[in-house]
RNA sequence: GGCCCGUUCGUCUAUCGGUUAGGACACCAGGUUUUCAACCUGGGAAGAGGGGUUCGACUCCCCUACGGGCUGCCA
């Protein structure tokens, strides 16, 4: 038996940045099209001609891009298809499935705001839903949905469960506006059936939209797809999320410096899981998403675990792809990109820093130590720790720098000892030395320091703060 | 207002009628240590409230509270 192929979908409306539910959203759709060998596609959602712009759309490239979800086959723009949406309408016109309403926009403003102060229903019933189309104007008009108004609509929802609407409840929608344009409820299921999708993973905002679109599904003989409604994230106050909560577009995580990997292991692991499972790669979360693993409530983000996960993936990184991504990083960031010498450099020097950053801008400024050209400039900790005591200790240190064989084992060797001879304790002679290399009194081990900028420049660096 | 969805440690979550309610992040204490991290050990920390159903409920049902969504010729 054979399963039938996956074909899962993104449809973000290009109306500003990638929203962080957004790329879930993708990430999702996306994880579990590759798990199950399916198609992942891109759809624009642009109908809105008013609120849609060119700059948003590159922005949705952007950041899908950067978060490594590849979509298949060419970007469909939605407003492309408005004939074929047309085209849909009108079937469902000479279907009986739909009808020519007239009344106009102040009507329907008229009619709600009756039906509110009467604390009536103010779900709008055209009177023209069993007009003769004898009897039809010549003036604009919409194509609504003869919606039933009895019995209800079921989603069977594969988070949520079964979920039942009463038919009542919904109203006739419009399909096509009076412009002739597709509304949204008519173009997702136009599109989604064309585009051939099988499963329509989406935020929860969309769960009674899918009963209104269920109908549309019923109404044209359409097969209805699997539905998926995944929980909102939520800001850290509980609170919807908001630009009160600091970043919310996708791009401004880059330009904060946190690698992709992190990010995209978080934002999985927010609202699924497979059981204890919080550290994985990109084909491990393919392999292991499943439907069943979306959790129902909505989730608060968390930076620090973010970072956590972010450190662990830096970790993780082999240096090339390290290095790759934190000069994308510097141009997201607008920062000034690192010269050749200074990535020969930090090459030689990433493997005591990668597990100990989080993100590329706490790794360049642990990193600063070894970007630094003599004279190192010194904070103020570091210069007091190089006082009179210090600074002997150090030109007393040096001449012996100079004939040790240079390597981990060597170097230890002649500090231990020195410490011994002068009956102090290893801290004491570790302090103004790293002073010495780093300019500062935090820093990574000063046995990796020395080895990292070498036998020469270690001994330059004690030169400089011995004169 | 009507309808729909949700509610387990501070946070993300496990549990799919029987567990001392588990893990992770964060936090606290101790250890290791040349600083900061990292690392190791330990600790505190949860089923919104109230009713049922059941021999037994975090788990099933109902009510309430709180949060969210929909109720557009926006998506």
């Amino acid at each position: 038996m054979s399963h039938p192929p996956v074909v899962t979908r993104f449809a973000p409306s290009p109306t500003g940045y990638l929203h962080i539910g957004g790329a879930r959203t993708a990430l999702f759709n996306w994880l579990f099209a590759r798990g199950h060998n399916g198609k992942f596609l891109l759809r624009i959602e642009d109908t809105d001609r008013e609120r849609s712009t060119p700059e948003a759309t590159e922005a949705i490239f952007r950041g899908l891009k950067w978060l490594g979800l590849d979509w298949d086959g060419e970007t469909m723009s939605q407003f492309a298809r408005k004939d074929r949406h047309a085209e849909v309408a009108y079937a469902m016109l000479a279907r009986g499935q739909a009808y020519k309403c007239f009344s106009t926009q102040t009507e329907i403003e008229a009619f709600r705001a009756a039906a509110e102060a009467e604390k009536r229903s103010t779900l709008f019933q055209s009177p023209w839903r069993d007009a003769d189309p004898a009897t039809h104007p010549d003036a604009p008009h919409v194509i609504r949905m003869k919606a039933p108004r009895t019995g209800e609509t079921v989603i069977d929802d594969r988070v949520l469960g079964r979920v039942v609407i009463s038919n009542a409840q919904l109203d006739d929608m419009v399909c096509l506006r009076s412009d002739g344009t597709p509304t949204y409820m008519l173009a997702v299921v136009v599109d989604d059936h064309d585009m051939g999708v099988t499963h329509v993973i989406r935020g929860n905002e969309h769960l009674n939209n899918a009963a209104r679109q269920s109908m549309i599904y019923t109404a044209m003989g359409w097969d209805v797809p699997v539905w998926a409604h995944i929980p909102l994230i939520n800001g850290t106050d509980g609170k919807k999320l908001s630009k009160r909560h600091g970043a919310l577009g996708v791009e401004e995580y880059q330009a904060m410096g946190y690698p992709a990997a992190g990010m995209r292991n978080y934002l999985t692991r927010l609202g699924w899981s497979h059981g204890d499972a919080e550290f994985f790669t990109s084909d491990q979360a393919a392999e292991w998403f499943d439907l069943a693993g979306i959790g129902k409530s909505p989730a608060q983000f968390d930076f620090k675990k973010l970072e956590n996960l972010c450190g662990q993936h830096l970790a993780a990184m082999d240096d090339a792809a390290l290095l790759h991504e934190l000069a994308e990083y510097l141009v997201a960031a607008g920062r000034p990109a690192l010269s050749d010498a200074q990535i020969t450099m930090l090459r030689a020097g990433l493997w005591p820093l990668k597990d100990r950053a989080k993100t590329f801008p706490d790794l360049l400024e642990k990193a600063q130590y070894i970007m630094s050209s003599r004279p190192i400039p010194m904070d103020e900790a570091a210069l007091k720790s190089l006082d009179a005591t210090g600074r002997a200790l150090l030109s007393e240190l040096t001449p012996q720098l100079q004939t040790v064989s240079w390597d981990k084992t060597g170097i230890e060797a002649v500090l231990t000892a020195f410490a011994a001879d002068h009956g102090i304790g290893f801290g004491k002679l570790a302090t103004p030395l790293r002073a010495a290399l780093a300019g500062r009194t935090v820093s990574p081990s000063v046995y990796d320091m020395m080895l990292v900028i070498g036998q020469v420049e270690t001994i330059a660096r004690l030169k400089d703060v011995a004169a």
